[in-house]
DNA sequence: CACGTATATACTCCGTAGAGTATATAAAGA
DNA sequence: TCTTTATATACTCTACGGAGTATATACGTG
């Protein structure tokens, strides 16, 4: 249960954090809105929490959880390398599209977008 | 083996992902640098193979595996929502930073970059 | 203090994925 | 055609993770 791609490959972990997205919750609710065993909850919880993805914090009775964002980071990183060749893929649909459009309505105030503007691309090494 | 996120949760297969990322390779190339023995990495490919990961074409006795990086789009969707957490998280940091930096040297031609460029938040609703 | 609620932990069972090894298939080359 | 190279497949072994169940702990409330 070493690395972060173990621990979302659960689909029961990834639902836990997705849920947390909104906002924290208790485990009761997790165990609800879920279907889920509380006992299992309480386990994924645990293996969520030593690796850092989410903190607990106690009231009263419960322990609410919330996310720790930080930790999906690394599959950010290693996603990276990847991403730039399917936007390259999309550009090429995009610049498909475009002509498309230009040919179908010849006639065009303005590009919907800048052309190349807002891509992941364009991110490049600023540091 | 049914996910993408259990496809990419084994090491071996990030690690023969990320070789792809430059150019296509054969098996025996990707044996090698990975000094991994052959039946793991055949084993390895064909899970990704199936998994739409990547595709194989045949060279006389070699098959060479190139990837097809659309099947990691759903990781990315996946994490889509988390980024905006995180990157609101690092946006808190760089205020922090840019102020730290305007008291140290108060003289500063440019920023080092447009305030709020650049940013994935920016990509918002296009369509 | 006794009881109900909320959560964590302990323990067993079982399926399955990955390692390792041996073998099959296929193409090239002598 | 025999051999070598390149890759795939079959099979066994084993560990480990997740489900399930039972139990412990902790905190409120009467």
């Amino acid at each position: 249960m070493e690395s972060v791609f173990e621990i979302i490959a659960e689909p029961n972990r990834r639902a836990i954090l997705s849920l947390l997205v909104s906002s924290q919750q208790s485990v009761g609710e997790i165990e609800r809105q879920l279907g889920m065993p509380q006992p299992m909850v309480s386990k994924h919880l645990r293996v969520l929490r030593e690796a850092g993805f989410v903190e607990s914090r106690v009231d009263a009775q419960r322990r609410l959880y919330r996310l720790k964002p930080e930790s999906l980071e690394e599959v950010e990183a290693w996603l990276a390398p990847f991403r730039r060749l399917w936007s390259a893929h999309l550009d090429a649909l995009e610049r498909h599209l475009d002509r498309m459009e230009q040919v179908t309505q010849t006639k065009k105030k303005a590009r919907r977008r800048p052309r190349g503007a807002n891509r992941e691309r364009d991110k490049g090494e600023t540091k």
